[in-house]
DNA sequence: GGTTCTGGCTAATGGGCGTAGCTTTGTGGC
DNA sequence: GCCACAAAGCTACGCCCATTAGCCAGAACC
């Protein structure tokens, strides 16, 4: 009986090929039994490598924030302003429809109290990173920054959420309500810098 | 032996229950085990009521769709404009930190092609069709409405998934965010009615 | 009072996760 | 070259869940 020549790495870039193939649910119907297949080996098998399949989901979702991650800071580098909001913006949305999947697994939070999310967490705190930093170049108010942070994660993962969902009928029209949006969002964020609009129309 | 009384209707109320209960991942842990408990009956009794749990998990999608949409509407009548677009943003948000599991269970996409989901389809326009009327105070031309519907959604769609899967540090300061993130998006719809603003700043 | 339909039941299948314990392969020391 | 041991497979098993099949009692209707 030949080795598969399984490792932990192996055993995970397997379920990221499984969770790749398995279009927007990929993620949700990740399952030991399909990585096992994959690698030509009987699901028990896998246990040599992966503590079980949450620690495996863990692994993989980890590696998919990692991914996103470096998408936006790749995105990023050499802009500013309102111009790298938008690289950003649609360097989340590009890996978002190319990687549905793994996107999927981003999108899970880490328990915060868990010892075993810790690196979750951290991944997670330096995919926020990307924002903090990409909006350095708006001048806002060390108060507003979360704010701002907050606004354009929420309305790209919003938007990218609902078209993954097939929440979109015409598909013609998506790529500009997605322009349209960053102008809202690129609009309301160097509203936030302006001090007079503190108090914005109630 | 007597007889539990069930029908189609009670076993979707005792689902809504197990959803209920089980936080925001209640929709994704609903199964027939935990209703037929609830109902006080063997598993595959149920089956004289329900067609399979995908269809309980559907009709769950439906009564919760129907009830978020209930909710907006309950929060914009007799309110028109800014006022109603922060109302309807705030009942959702409320709904969803109200019932976890059941916004959870708004999320699932219909599929376009299925004929089982029909309803689900149906009950997901009019849901849309809740925002394109509160919408109408803004006088956006034609072309434009269906942009601000979406990007309305998607903002706040985003945030209450962030802040449901605890993307959010600092709780104290969510309230704050929110607003922040509903000035922006009353600015960028009013902008949107502004015909000079048509083509904004690349 | 009997017939029929309905809503329960138990039994059984199949699939998935996870554990236990066996076997084989590769490797490192002698 | 040989032997011992760790690592990486395997099979067998237990448990939980969905689902199907077939049985049986009670309710409703004639």
């Amino acid at each position: 009986m030949p080795r598969a020549g399984l490792s932990h790495d192996a055993v995970v870039r397997l379920a990221v090929e499984v969770v790749d193939e398995g279009g927007a649910s990929g993620f949700a119907d990740l399952t030991l039994a399909k990585v096992a297949a994959k690698a030509g080996v009987a699901a028990p098998s896998l246990y040599k490598h992966v503590g079980s399949l949450a620690d495996l989901r863990r692994d993989v979702a980890v590696l998919a924030v990692r991914d996103l991650t470096a998408a936006g800071t790749a995105a990023t580098v050499g802009r500013a302003g309102a111009d790298a909001l938008r690289a950003l913006a649609e360097a989340w949305r590009r890996y978002a429809v190319e990687h549905p999947g793994r996107y999927a697994a981003t999108q899970i939070g880490p328990d915060p109290d868990d010892p075993a999310d810790a690196v979750a967490r951290e991944v997670a705190a330096e995919s926020v990173q990307v924002v903090v930093s990409m909006l350095r170049g708006f001048g806002l108010p060390d108060d507003r920054v979360i704010d701002a942070v907050r606004a354009v994660r929420s309305s790209v993962h919003g938007f990218v959420q609902l078209e993954l969902g097939g929440g979109f009928r015409m598909r013609e029209d998506v790529d500009r309500s997605f322009g349209v949006l960053l102008d809202m969002v690129v609009a309301g964020v160097a509203a936030l810098a302006e001090p007079a609009a503190a108090g914005s129309p109630r």
